[in-house]
Order: structure tokens, then C-alpha cells, then sequence
DNA sequence: CTGCACATGTAATACGTTACATGATTCC
DNA sequence: GGAATCATGTAACGTATTACATGTGCAG
């Protein structure tokens, strides 16, 4: 679940937290790739300690709940670096570069073997894709040829062709940014 | 519901189309931007038909359930209109481009004010993102200053640096291709 | 004196995914 | 013989969002 290995990839990286603050910290960092409300954070926590991947302190406090001050586990450790050095599965999804990215954010105290690892099956992965999508992109005349509202078409052909040509851009800039980065940790 | 516009805008564009050829279509265009099952499509279907968006010819098949063709009537042009035209609500989220996209691609109907009036609502806010984003970067190093772990820190730091970075510049990219593209529609 | 930050949680609802149900035809 | 495509749908489950519940302290 990707709400799991968020917290617990914070809770490393952040040791001693209470939910309240991991909630703000999402807001302000993993925020643009990742959010979650309170509600759903609370019951994680929960749960993730009765597991065993965590352990919390309770803090008094005067006029307000009692604080949780969560901490990972060696066995939450384990289970985090399972996850991340599980190949990613990639989706056919705009969404699917951003989660990438997302468990990237996480891989800070992992060895060099393991981030090339994981960068070089993105590099594979969206140049494959990019691939794909240029070719598939004939596709886009053949969906608005079918259509009987030919008014619509054109102007609409128009609009997908330049989100389409945009998609190639931003697929470019991904790849690149992904081969910088891997040069980066080249051994 | 993000599920009813994609429906609406696709019959619009496709009509007298069946659930089935919808999740098809869905799946080679929007569907980099928007995926839904046809579960979930059944049941929209048969509510925006009900609730009159919608109207469906059967075609009898043999060996297989009778084909609903749905087309839009006028209420559902209204209802979409409706939504295309009331301002995106963006939120400081990943996700949130892709979905103003997504409404983009179902405008090919709209006249050029409306087009243009949603091209500058983009290019004002993710300008105004840009801004805070570099601005707020700092954040980062202040967040993990205070992390206990300092061994991962280190790395931590360099990784997500390196991420906010690809941020910046694959923000650029998408603001100067709202650019064009609003250079095209200019009167 | 209204609203926000702090601090934890439960309950209800909405939405998305997987599994189930049926069955002919075609391609490997 | 098995998998994929066509074609519709319901049921169960999992996840995410909103609302509810409680209560202090501080700033505008």
C-alpha cells in the first residue's frame, strides 16, 4: 500500500514523529506527490505498530491528546527496503512517473547498486513508452475519422495533437533527467 | 465526478457509441490521463441516461448481450458545457496538470474566448506555483536539518534536490507549452 | 469572537478495483 | 484446448474523502 511505505519512508528519515507532524510534512514535501488526511493516517499507525514496524512514545500533553511519538522498527526497516527494491511496476499511466518518482524519494540510505538499479529500468522503461506513444500516435486521426460530428473533429484533432506533442516533450525531459541523475551514482 | 465529464466529452465527440467501445477508447487516448473500468462505466451510463445527459438505441447481437448505443442530447451538451466552462479548481498537487489537461482535450467545441480564458488561468497559476515551489525549496534542507538519522540525511538530501530540480524544469516546460498553444488560439 | 494551530481519533460516504456471472466466436 | 475479443452487467472489497467529536490556546 503506498500510504504504508510513505510513512514508514518518512518515519526513517524522521525519526521520533507524531502523526499530526507527519501529516504537515506530507503537506510540505511528499505533498506534490503524495497526500493523505488525517483520518487515514491515524489508523495506518495504528496498525503499523501493532505489526511491529513501529514503536511510539506517548508525550503528556496539557489541553490537547496525548502526542505520539512514532519510531521504525528494524522490522520496519526490512519490510521498507523489501518494498523498495521490488522492481516498480510500471502502468501505462500519466500517474505512473510520479509514483516512480515517489518511491525514488525514499531511497536515500540505499547502496549505489541498488538506485542504478532502479533508474536504469525507468530509462528502459519510458524509452520504451516515448517509443510507443509516437508510433500509437496515428491512432488520434483514426478515433476522430470515425466521428460524425465532423465540426467537432477538426478542432479537436487540432487540441489532442498538441497535448500529444507536449506528452513527447515532457517524456524527453523525464528520460534525460533520469540518465542525469543515474550518471550522477555511475560507480 | 471526473468519470461523467470523460463520458459526456467522449460521446459528444463519438456518438452512438456502446460501454464496451467507450473503455476501449478510453484506454488508447484519455486513457494516459483517465482509466476506468467498465464496471464502473456500466452503472455511469445507465444514470446519465436516466437522468436524461444520455438516450440509447439497442442493437440486437447474436451469441452476445444486446449493444446500447448512447448518444448525448442536448442536456448532457448543457451539463458538459457547464463543467468545461466553470474556472479548474487547481490544487498544489502532481495529478492536477494532468487533469487539466484531461478538461482541455474535451474543449474542441469551445469558441476561442473560452479556450483562452482557460489557457491564462493555467499559464497565471503554474507561473505562480513556480515561484512558490523555488521559494519553499529551502524547505527541504530545514526539514531534514532536523532529522536525527544524519547518515541518511546526506543522501536524502542530494536525492530529492535532484528531484525538485527535474520539478522546476518540467514546470518551464509545461508553462511554455501553454504559451504556444495560446499563441494559436490568439484572436 | 471568529478562526486557526495543535492533537487524536471514529463514522459515514463516495469512489475505484477485483472478482463473479454468462456465452459465442476467433486466433494461436 | 486455451486465450483473447466482443458484450453486458452485479457484488464484494479496498481505499480516499468528508463529516463528526472534543477541547485548549493564541492571533487578528
Amino acid at each position: 500500500m503506498k500510504i504504508d511505505t510513505v510513512l514508514l519512508g518518512l518515519i526513517k528519515i524522521h525519526p521520533r514523529i507524531s502523526g499530526y507532524q507527519l501529516k504537515t510534512i506530507i503537506n510540505e514535501s511528499t505533498g506534490y506527490f503524495f497526500q493523505a488526511h488525517l483520518s487515514q493516517i491515524y489508523p495506518r499507525l495504528k496498525q503499523l505498530a501493532e505489526d511491529g514496524r513501529l514503536v511510539f512514545e506517548v508525550v503528556p500533553q496539557t489541553g490537547k491528546p496525548d502526542q505520539k511519538l512514532y519510531t521504525i522498527t528494524n522490522e520496519g526497516v526490512e519490510t521498507l527496503n523489501g518494498w523498495l527494491r521490488e522492481p516498480y511496476k510500471f502502468k501505462k499511466q500519466r500517474g505512473c512517473f510520479d509514483d516512480y518518482v515517489l518511491k525514488f524519494l525514499f531511497m536515500g540510505h540505499l547502496n549505489n547498486e541498488d538506485i542504478l538499479r532502479y533508474l536504469d529500468s525507468g530509462i528502459a522503461y519510458f524509452s520504451e513508452e516515448l517509443h510507443t506513444l509516437k508510433t500509437d500516435n496515428l491512432g488520434v486521426e483514426t478515433q476522430f475519422a470515425e466521428s460524425a460530428s465532423k465540426g467537432d473533429s477538426e478542432s479537436s484533432v487540432r487540441l489532442w495533437r498538441g497535448v500529444m506533442d507536449h506528452l513527447f516533450e515532457e517524456t524527453e525531459l523525464r528520460i534525460e533527467w533520469l540518465k542525469k541523475t543515474r550518471d550522477t551514482y555511475r560507480v
